[in-house]
DNA sequence: ATGACGGTTAACCATTTGGTTGAACCAGGC
DNA sequence: GCCTGGTTCAACCAAATGGTTAACCGTCAT
C-alpha cells in the first residue's frame, strides 16, 4: 500500500534504501524528532552508511526534502492535462491529486511536518517556484477563473475554490487516525474509502460550484 | 495573535506557563522533537522546574495533549448551539470552528503531530469518547442527516460531507506557511483573510449541500 | 597473487539531552 | 530572630545521539 516514493534513478540501491527510510522517518518524527539510528535501522543498514551517502543529518534531510517538494509541485499540474469541460477537468484533478497522495502518504506528511515547524525550507522552494511563474496551483486557478468567465460556474474567488479543493484532498490523509478511529468504513478498508472520498469531494464541489 | 491556551485554572502560574510553553513546544517540534530545554527558555525559567511540576517529558506531554484534546473535542459541539435553519447551523458551525482554531492554533497544531506521529495517545481519548457516545462530530452529522430528510439539502453521506466541512475548516491554517506564500492576502493580513474563508467557506458548501 | 577501491561494519568519541541534587531564596507563623 | 514549607537555581550526572574511525571485505584490473 504505502508504496516507495520513486527516488532519482542516479541513486544506488543502499542510497535509495537510505532514502526511502528517511522520508518515512522524517514524516513520521519531523526534521529534528527523527532518530539517525531510526532511519538506518528502516533502511536495515549500518548508522555509519547513512553518513557514507550523505554528509550529515541536515543535509540528508534537506535532499529529501527538496525532491519531496519538487515532486509534489510537479503532480499538481500533472492531474490537469487535457481539459474539456470544466467539470472533467475537476474530476481529473480530484482523481489525480488524491490518487498521487495515496500512492506515497509519507511524502504528503513530510510537506506537513514542515508547514508545523514553522516550514522555513519549504518557503525559500515556493517562493523560487512561484516567482519563475511554475507555481504548482497557478493552473488550476487559472482554469478556475476561465470557468467563472465562461459563466460555466460561479462567480467565486479562484484562489480560495482551489485552496478549498485541495484542502479536502489532503486534509482526510494528513488526519488518517482521526479518521479511521471516526469512520468504521475508512477502519475496515482504506482503499474503498478513498475511492468514495473522491465521489463524494467531486459531487460536493461540482454542485457547490455550479450557477 | 498566539492567545494563551487557558490552562486548567487549579493550576498555578509558573504551571501555566509551562504548560503554555509546552504546547507551543510540542505543536511545532512534535513529541519527540521538543526538547525540555526548549520548552524551559519560552517558559522563561529554569530546566529544573520543569521536573518539579511535571514528573518527566513524557508525563508532560500527556498532560498538555490530554487537555487539548478535552478542550478541541468540547469546541465542537460548543459551535453548534441554538440550531434554526440548516442555513444558520452552517454558518454558526463554521464561524465558530474557525473562530476555536484561530484563538488556539498550537492546540491544532499538536493534534495534527500526533496524527502524523501515528495518533496512538489520540486514539485512546477518542476511542473512549466515541464509546461513551459524546464524540465530537456525531452532533454535526446527526444534523446533517436530519437536514436531508425534511429535504433542506440534497441526499448528500453525512460523514463524508463533516469531514469535508472540518477539512475546509482546518487546512489552510495546518499549511499556513505554504498559503501565506501562495496568497498575498494571507500574508498581508491574516486576520482578514481568515475572515474572507469563513465566507468562501459557507458560500461554496452552502451552495454544494442546496437541493 | 596482489593491490587498489567502493562498500560495510563494530567500536569509539564528543556533544546534547533528559533528569537529579543540594544549596539558596523567600514568604509566613511562632 | 528563626524555623518551616514551598519555590527557584546552578551545577552536576548518566544516557542517548550525531558523527568518526580504522579495520575488513569482495572484486576487478593489472
Amino acid at each position: 500500500m504505502t508504496s516507495s516514493p520513486t527516488p532519482l534513478s542516479e541513486y544506488s540501491e543502499t542510497e535509495q534504501q537510505i532514502f526511502d527510510a528517511a522520508l518515512h522517518v522524517f514524516a513520521r518524527e519531523g526534521r529534528h524528532g527523527a532518530r539517525m539510528q531510526a532511519i538506518a535501522d528502516a533502511a536495515d543498514i549500518n548508522k555509519a552508511m547513512l553518513h557514507y551517502y550523505f554528509e550529515d543529518k541536515e543535509t540528508l534531510y534537506e535532499e529529501v526534502f527538496t525532491y519531496t517538494v519538487e515532486r509534489f509541485m510537479a503532480s499538481f499540474g500533472a492531474s490537469l492535462r487535457e481539459a474539456s469541460t470544466f467539470e472533467n477537468t475537476l474530476r481529473a484533478f480530484i482523481d489525480g491529486y488524491i490518487e498521487f497522495v495515496r500512492s506515497d502518504e509519507a511524502a504528503m506528511r513530510l510537506m506537513i511536518q514542515e508547514n508545523l515547524a514553522g516550514g522555513d525550507l519549504l518557503g525559500a522552494h515556493l517562493r523560487e517556484a512561484t516567482n519563475a511563474g511554475d507555481a504548482p496551483p497557478q493552473i488550476l486557478v487559472e482554469t478556475i477563473a476561465s470557468a467563472v468567465d465562461a459563466g460555466e460556474i460561479r462567480a467565486v474567488d479562484p484562489q480560495h475554490t482551489v485552496l478549498s479543493v485541495v484542502s479536502t484532498c489532503l486534509f482526510f490523509f494528513v488526519a488518517r487516525p482521526t479518521v479511521q478511529i471516526m469512520h468504521p468504513a475508512a477502519e475496515d478498508d482504506w482503499g474503498a474509502f478513498v475511492e468514495a472520498r473522491k465521489d463524494h469531494l467531486f459531487d460536493l464541489i461540482y454542485h457547490g460550484l455550479a450557477p
